[in-house]
DNA sequence: TTTCGGTCGCAACTCGTTTTGCAAAATGCG
DNA sequence: CGCATTTTGCAAAACGAGTTGCGACCGAAA
């Protein structure tokens, strides 16, 4: 059949629907009971029958259907992880530390993007939790706590750890992120021993955590940054610049609150005839990949994503195990100062 | 309870089980089947008594346990996808697309790294199919195509489509890849307009789709370009110059068979004293967001990776709907040249 | 009042697997 | 050889929702 043109049937050699466990029985012999048995080993069956079986089994390719398994079981085997976008090179390293411990520890992941908190969206996949499609939530929060009545009420009653940024408004659902005040308290000091003085702030979300915390850090050594608001994006980062020349303010530091609004910035910068890092250093927080290859190489404060990832899901898996989560379980990652190019002395 | 030092159970005013339809029909004074009907509308309904149960559902808030549903439909309503690596920019872009179908068009989405074939996950997430976790597969192959044993069995008995590469193994699985001859062609004549007559192509992973038709496109301008083969990573694009380099082979013209590697390429070359588009000319493939950020931007052939992903999905489950897929149903999007500063008339 | 068509609700079975109580067979030991 | 164990297998009841045949009830027409 396959091959010849046209319509073409999924199935040839195959049989249309899988085979049962009740066929295999039938074909062995036996009761479904005993195969049954045979495959999860929770009663002793005899040799002979079992090796009978499981050659029918394998003959057959047959396997259990997870539809039945989850409704007899009431587990789904499966976690959600859901993100503000997928395609962003933050969010998928995340997804891929996750997805290493879900598979490492069997279980299923799916992956939500939540189109930065559409909250048509985000009720879908809290829907994925009470229809019990999934067994517990990683939650990737990306502007403010937005849907926070909805967020509120499924984190009272369903597994849910929140990764890569903290909700004040939920002390009690454990997280994991990078130590924000720590990395950004690193980046304010080197700038300050190059000699700076006058630094402005391309801050996130004014709502989130992070944001909060490293802008807190910096105006540690900076107490009077100048502090803007980005969406994260390049273009922003950019497009703030603009304004800041426009209006000629005057600064030898700029810290971006991600990679990208630094690169943005500096590119900004350089088109307007400044040098980094002679006329402006400029600093970035995550290290993207980015980071090391524009020139001049971007200085920066590493976070561990897919270790986040990795942890967020053991803590998840970990509680679903226990039945509920320690309340003191929350983790905060080290993060390491990157060294490169774009810092230098304040100009005199 | 919340609150609360240590421990912490996840239920606490709502109950720890999810309301069953059988609870909804007994509060309302009701059976089962009035309650599904209600909810289904497959037959009438007392309007009073449906109104009645409405509110109640909307109370428990209710909702139908998906594992029974799986059960009695037969149906999982979900897809999987299938990519090397979630965590690049170009699968990320692709896991996008799908999920915009997939959630338009209400299936849910399981996504999978096969970590670049890794047979034993790839084994796990075909076993999906088998078990009925997912309807359909969208597979984007990563290097050769492994696996193939695996792959040729379940492609015979399940629906899936292949995207961004096609499988020459498989002509019947219908796919969605980009124009590769064409979008390479139009970079060829590009740097052959240039007046460049000594070319270089850093190619992908020998046995891929892309990567011949590229490579043929290529040497229909530079029939004599030196070919090596990298791993489509920025490293790999760096140290296969310092190869070239090494070997003094002399060249104007670099092909980079996608963005990573031209882009590691070009940082190797600058690193070598040579300028780029003044000794060498560079182009790449994609147009990945780091493109138009290195300096000089990168020129190269854009991809819609995010479409490939819409396509992708629409196709598989169009396919799912109809039962088959109609052979001639593979697609393939066109490209488009986007010229940057790295390419410019050969030297003299 | 009877009958008819239609509306609406109930009990009972189904999906495929897991898990139980129970009985039959096989074994041990005195 | 008989009794007490262990093995080993079967039938049946879950899990939660969807579906069907059937009968109860309604109002309206004869």
């Amino acid at each position: 059949m396959r091959g010849s043109l046209g319509y073409c049937e999924f199935v040839t050699d195959t049989p249309s629907k899988p085979w049962t466990m009740q066929q295999i029985a039938a074909a062995a012999g036996v009761s479904v009971t005993t195969v049954s048995h045979t495959l999860s080993g929770k009663r002793p069956v005899n040799p002979a029958t079992a090796e009978r079986i499981q050659k029918l089994i394998a003959e057959f390719e047959y396997v259990p259907d997870s539809g039945a398994q989850r409704l007899k079981s009431g587990r789904s085997g499966m976690i959600g992880l859901a993100v503000p976008d997928i395609s962003h090179w933050y969010f998928g390293r995340i997804a891929r530390g996750v997805e290493e411990v879900a598979d490492e520890l069997d279980y299923g992941l799916i992956i939500c993007s939540t189109s930065n908190s559409d909250p048509r969206r985000e009720k879908r996949y809290f829907n994925l939790l009470r229809t019990r499609s999934i067994e517990g939530l990683i939650y990737t929060a990306s502007r403010e706590i937005s849907a926070s009545d909805e967020l509120v009420r499924v984190s009272g009653s369903s597994p849910i750890v929140f990764a890569d940024e903290r909700v004040d408004a939920l002390p009690d659902v454990p997280s994991v992120t990078s130590s924000n005040f720590v990395g950004a308290q690193v980046l304010g000091r080197h700038l300050r021993d190059l000699g700076h003085t006058r630094a402005v702030i391309i801050a996130g979300f004014a709502g989130l955590h992070s944001t909060i915390e490293r802008t807190k850090a910096i105006k540690e050594s900076f107490p009077n940054a100048l502090t803007l608001h980005g969406d994260f994006e390049l273009k922003s980062g950019y497009d703030l610049v603009s304004d800041l020349l426009a209006h000629e303010v005057r600064f030898t530091a700029l810290f971006g609150c991600n990679d990208y609004m630094a690169i943005g910035a500096m590119t900004r910068l350089r088109e307007a005839g400044l040098r980094v890092p002679e006329d402006v250093s400029v600093v970035g927080f995550d290290d993207v990949d980015m980071a090391a290859i524009v020139t001049p190489g971007l200085t920066t404060v590493r976070q561990d994503m897919a270790e986040i990832g990795r942890r967020s899901a053991h803590l998840l898996i970990a509680g679903l195990h226990a039945g509920g989560f320690d309340a003191v379980e929350s983790e905060s990652l080290p993060t390491e100062l990157i060294l490169r190019g774009s810092t230098g002395p304040a100009p005199q």
